[in-house]
DNA sequence: GGCATGTTTGCAAGCGCTTTCCTATTGACC
DNA sequence: GGTCAATAGGAAAGCGCTTGCAAACATGCC
């Protein structure tokens, strides 16, 4: 067949040419119509505007980023294998995908396990224009990688090195102090955090040594007392843990946990102590929704903000995009949400204390 | 600036024709390499592969997909929303994006409530080849659309019309079937079915009453007495619906339930009627394996085989996009997991038909 | 009237790839 | 020696879009 001669079109496919010869207008007309990167009458735009919908047109992603350098598309790294907290990555996909639809983007999924090879090839393909990496590990291999590829990314999860690269997460500090000034704001004197188990702290996880430091700066200043340490996951450590915190400081009656997979047991151990939640101790969760209202009883909690680091790591990425600059780390505040596990004030066997600290603050978020 | 005359190119992008410089052949020939779509000699192939590593060449997806009609991209469209249930949603997602990848896809995850218009959208604009709808409703919107998109596609789920579709799902015929034999492999003689509320069986969702009557037919097979019935959600109803089934059959020994939010009423109430689970009364739940493992006893389940969906959904897509025929519907082997909510023919109450059917039957799956 | 200025639109050169033609080389067979 | 077929590789035409350049026209001012 002789070259250039235009034959019918493949039935399906409207192109950019079809609706400018409809419109009666150049196709770059058509194209600065939908890309608003130069001014139209009024008068052309409507033409243009009423082809394109009467044809039926969506202009072809691929030449789209052939010829524009951008695919409108981003990346969405998640850890699909297991061990993370489903609710909260789902949540947090769902904010991505939402967000990112809003500022006409689109995302591609990709496992954690394609690893950095994963990352390089969907960036070099230009396939998409940045990439947001979920649940990144202290010494992540991919951050490497990350760091000197040509396209923009945001972590979510501080790693150890994160010079030169983007980050959002909760504001752990901020948790851990929420936690101190809600209970001291119903008037808890002698409080206590038991956290992560010790091997957490021991490798510096930014998260949990940032949740203690917050929860006693947070106590000090309100003139609360206030313990913290680390706490091991199993029945019998978390009842021995409680047993010795609570010989030594009987009139503890607020307790924060941050530890998900010790919550039920410190539930379970604190009645056996002769500690009815909330009537004689109030405890407060760090951990996901779920975990909390599935409690008995329903925990008050502060909750990892899933969506919000959702919404915000598109954001951020949009922005880098654009060449704006943007902070390096972006820490979400926390939420505390009330439920059945806290109540105001020490009762009858601390009376002796109850009327040192006034009540009524409200919490934090 | 003159036209057509090569600069030195933007620092990252290696492009096909670097390639082809690099290894001093045609441009085509490097595209032949790739593609192996026609032969080239083992030297000039192995040439090309060498630069191609050196270089550190990624073809541009864009390009590609221009000038191929081929995107390499496949969408699958989640209901995020909530509602579903999440571990075997994730599975799913999982099982889909791993496949791809083998196959050399990448997954453009959109949410259910971009409806229609968004499968439009990305169809037409050429962004994916094909794509796999979840979570597809009895009388979806998105179906009249999939029908008469240009693009392949494969429903999870059996919506009320899926004529000129393709559909992969649970069998639920063989599900019920399934907990029929095993029970029956059991000893058990005396056997019912608590499905879901009456009100899904009126609506005519196909899974419900298939897996009743799969239950039903190959418990007459086997010589058992079974009974199937619908069974409302609370707990109340369900103690209801199980004194009056144990009035009628004193020598019931083997239960199914097909009712997530029923289940746990089941094993609370089954105590509070004077039969032990599993020393009394076998219980086999279809669900998923999160809710039978947590219950007390963990319960012994036929689950949704999420992974094998996934797998199959892509699969099926594949040879849609090759034109290879495909049947309408693939229907998926149940998977019975035996865990401590079962236990071998009846115990001593009903001691008087023990003698009646032989036991050990394995399991199915 | 002539020139600078502004507004609106068209022209056409690519973006990086696939694929259709086409040429060159080789070996086999008559 | 000549014809044919098979095998390897190259040249170049688009794929559908964006965007730099410039034309066309109107307007304002001297």
């Amino acid at each position: 067949m002789p070259r250039g001669r235009p034959e019918p079109k493949r039935a399906d496919m409207v192109t950019i040419a079809d609706v400018a010869r409809h419109a009666g207008v150049a196709v770059s007309t058509v194209s600065y119509v939908l890309s608003g990167k130069r001014t139209i009458s009024a008068d052309t735009r409507a033409r243009v505007l009423a082809s394109i919908h009467t044809l039926g047109y969506h202009p072809h992603a691929g030449a789209r980023a052939l010829a524009s350098r951008r695919s409108n598309v981003i990346a969405l790294v998640l850890p699909l294998r297991s061990g993370m907290h489903l609710p909260v990555l789902m949540q947090f996909a769902t904010a991505v995908v939402t967000t990112a639809r809003a500022v006409d983007h689109d995302v591609l999924l990709v496992t954690a396990d394609e690893g950095p090879a994963g990352l390089r090839r969907i960036a070099a393909s230009a396939m998409v224009d940045g990439i947001i990496v979920m649940d990144v590990e202290l010494h992540d291999r991919r951050i490497a990688v990350l760091r000197d590829l040509e396209r923009p990314s945001v972590l979510i999860g501080l790693p150890a090195d994160a010079a030169g690269l983007t980050v959002v997460d909760l504001d752990f500090d901020r948790a851990g102090a929420a936690c101190a000034e809600y209970l001291a704001g119903l008037g808890h004197t002698s409080i206590a955090l038991l956290g992560a188990p010790a091997v957490v702290y021991e490798r510096n996880t930014a998260f949990a040594p940032r949740t203690m430091a917050g929860f006693l700066a947070a106590a000090r200043l309100r003139g609360v007392d206030a313990v913290a340490q680390p706490c091991e996951e199993s029945a019998e450590d978390v009842r021995q843990a409680l047993t010795a915190l609570l010989d030594r400081r009987p009139d503890l009656s607020g307790l924060v946990v941050h530890n998900e997979a010790a919550v039920a047991h410190v539930l379970a151990a604190l009645p056996a102590l002769g500690r009815r939640v909330p009537q004689d101790i109030s405890v407060v969760a760090i951990c996901p929704d779920e975990v909390a209202e599935r409690a008995l009883p329903p925990l008050t909690s502060v909750l990892i903000p899933a969506e919000e680091v959702g919404t915000q790591a598109v954001r951020l990425l949009m922005r880098k995009l654009m060449d704006e600059p943007v902070p390096p780390a972006t820490l979400l505040g926390p939420r505390l949400t009330t439920r059945s596990s806290t109540a105001a004030r020490p009762p009858a066997p601390v009376a002796a204390r109850a009327a040192a600290v006034p009540a009524g603050r409200a919490p934090v978020g």
